[in-house]
DNA sequence: TACGGCTTGTTCAAATTTGAACTAACCACT
DNA sequence: AGTGGTTAGTTCAAATTTGAACAAGCCGTA
């Protein structure tokens, strides 16, 4: 194994700031959702990404991959929400197996009201205060990691493809 | 109230791609805590942050405070890590409430032992996919978030200060 | 010294999240 | 049709997290 590369002085600012601003910004959403509608973040976000597709409806599997939530986070979740009446649960007809999570009118409904002022906590708190070419590199920054972590399968890091250990 | 401000296209695909980031980041940490030392990642942290101290030990509302948690979870971490001997409690001298959380010589090595592949996998994942530029603006950033929301005093946004609701 | 008003840390119940185990269904191939 | 391997979604137990309630100690002021 390589000598540890440790985190220069910037890059550990960097990373402490980060860890702090989300945990700081997932507290400040989660009250305001609390207050202004009764969901949690989680549950604003599935509503929000269903009523994003067409006939607003999702499978269950694709929507966990999505919001990077467990199989059975999710299950939990639409179960609450159904029970609050904001999205109903369809069987696939092209598959027997899948479920399809349907946002309601009620469910269309309550996020349309909720939303300004989630995306006022949002803006107000990271948004508004990054320039269009902070908020670019931003989304670049992102990206990236998204896609490295999207890409590389589950398990140690390697600097080399599996099993191409020296020996 | 105003209209609402929605996101822009390139906000919106900021948020998004932050969102799935810091998800998939968190399982990607805590997986590798797991296995390489069976701590969680806030476990990782409070021993961490005690570390950087001298003496090593921080009173339990300031760590609280410092990690973003609150007092009562993170009790119940301090309470994992007594039982693991890698974190022990001594009472304040000069408040008789206080209580310090002090890191032990076997949490020291769990640390030590612990870093390396826990700064491989932040690196690995988000900060060397990062230009020094890159690394710079997203400090800047997060610190400028964090200093609104700290200063921000909890509850419903306001454009002006309490009390100047105009009537 | 005695008295409110705060602050500290813990306890407790409730909500959430996860992975493992499980059932049912799909699918390629015989 | 039958078989083995995979996938979809749920159930379950265990771990974690939070806020409210609480007991104890601090502190300025009467």
């Amino acid at each position: 194994m390589s000598e540890t590369r440790w985190l220069s002085e910037s890059e550990m600012a960097m990373w402490v700031a980060y860890l702090s601003a989300t945990h700081l910004l997932e507290r400040r959403i989660e009250d305001q959702l609390k207050v202004d509608s009764g969901l949690t973040h989680a549950q604003y976000e599935i509503l929000a990404r269903l009523s994003e597709h067409p006939d607003a409806r999702l499978r269950m599997t694709e929507l966990a991959r999505r919001l990077i939530i467990s199989k059975s986070g999710l299950t939990y979740q639409i179960g609450q929400l159904e029970r609050r009446g904001l999205v109903t649960r369809t069987t696939c007809p092209s598959d027997e197996r899948g479920v399809f999570a349907v946002l309601t009118e009620e469910g269309s409904r309550c996020l349309e009201r909720t939303a300004p002022e989630h995306v006022a906590v949002v803006r107000a708190f990271l948004i508004d205060r990054l320039t269009p070419e902070e908020v670019e590199t931003m989304r670049r920054i992102m990206t990236k990691a998204v896609a490295a972590m999207e890409a590389a399968p589950a398990g140690p890091l390697r600097s080399s493809p599996p099993g191409k250990s020296p020996g």
